[in-house]
DNA sequence: TTCCAGGCGTATC
DNA sequence: GATACGCATGGA
């Protein structure tokens, strides 16, 4: 069956290329296909939500989670307004929402895109996904399998033993992303600081696109150089809360804009 | 050829 | 706590 998901107006578009996620890609100008979890969907675009298409009943909470169809975001995009810089950044990137994406998919993801571009990150996380065995997010067990040389020769490069590090921190249960998932903001951040080859930023990362928990604020070479120019002296009151769905705009603002 | 990309670990002060 | 540097890789 298909299924309409009435959200309000997402640009599925500027969702999947403003650089939270890596594995969708666009099919024709209004359709889209993504793996996440064991899942493969194909989505619509429509003008007040989208469609799954060729969905089991079973599965449309997974993706009105995933998209975040109880979030209004012109509830969002008027509280930013008060700020004129925030106020532009919405206004340029209209129907941008930040997804509640698989933890442990975007934990693996974020410690490939350090000092990365999002273009290889995409190319690594395709190979990568590709030694699974159906197509799904390489699983720690993968990860581990393929050691540091089977992560190189994708094109890791010395990410690949941060990878093994935070797969094999998932795999013993020494960092367990269901229990992260029920921690406030800093506990959760303590404990993914744990893995090696995660810093401030990919934890950031991982707790705002992974557990949508979105007082985090990652802090990136593009995010840096916006609070140097608009806010030398702190986000606004306006974003308390809720700063990484405001950095999402500031991040593809910045990134995209003249 | 050099610079850069959704940074981090380590050494040093 | 702040700063400097090396790190794999590939596109611009």
């Amino acid at each position: 069956m298909d299924y309409f998901i009435n959200c309000g107006f997402i640009d599925l578009n500027t969702t999947f290329n403003c650089g939270q996620c890596f594995r969708w890609s666009a099919l024709s100008d209004t359709l889209y296909g993504g793996v996440c979890g064991k899942k493969y969907i194909e989505v619509k675009q429509e003008k007040t939500g989208l469609t799954l298409l060729n969905i089991k009943k079973e599965d449309i909470p997974y993706w009105e989670n995933y998209f975040c169809a109880d979030e209004d975001y012109s509830t969002f995009v008027e509280r930013f307004s008060e700020d004129s810089v925030l106020k532009e950044a919405c206004a340029y990137a209209p129907g941008l929402r930040v997804l509640r994406q698989d933890a442990y998919e975007t934990l693996m993801s974020f410690i490939i895109s350090q000092n990365n571009n999002i273009g290889r990150i995409r190319g690594i996380i395709k190979r990568l996904c590709a030694k699974s065995e159906d197509g799904s997010f390489a699983s720690p067990e993968d990860i581990i399998g393929l050691g540091e040389v089977g992560l190189k020769s994708i094109g890791a490069g010395y990410r690949a033993k941060y990878l093994t590090d935070a797969a094999k921190k998932v795999h013993s249960g020494e960092i367990n992303l269901d229990k992260i998932q029920k921690m406030d903001y800093n506990v959760a951040k303590g404990e993914l600081l744990k893995i090696v080859g995660v810093g401030e930023k990919v934890a950031d990362c991982v707790l705002l696109f992974g557990f949508h928990k979105t007082e985090a604020f990652p802090k990136d070479v593009w995010i840096k150089r916006v609070l140097v120019k608009y806010y030398p002296d702190g986000l606004p009151d306006c974003t308390k809360g809720y700063e990484g769905i405001a950095q999402q705009f500031l991040f593809h603002y910045i990134r995209n804009s003249k």
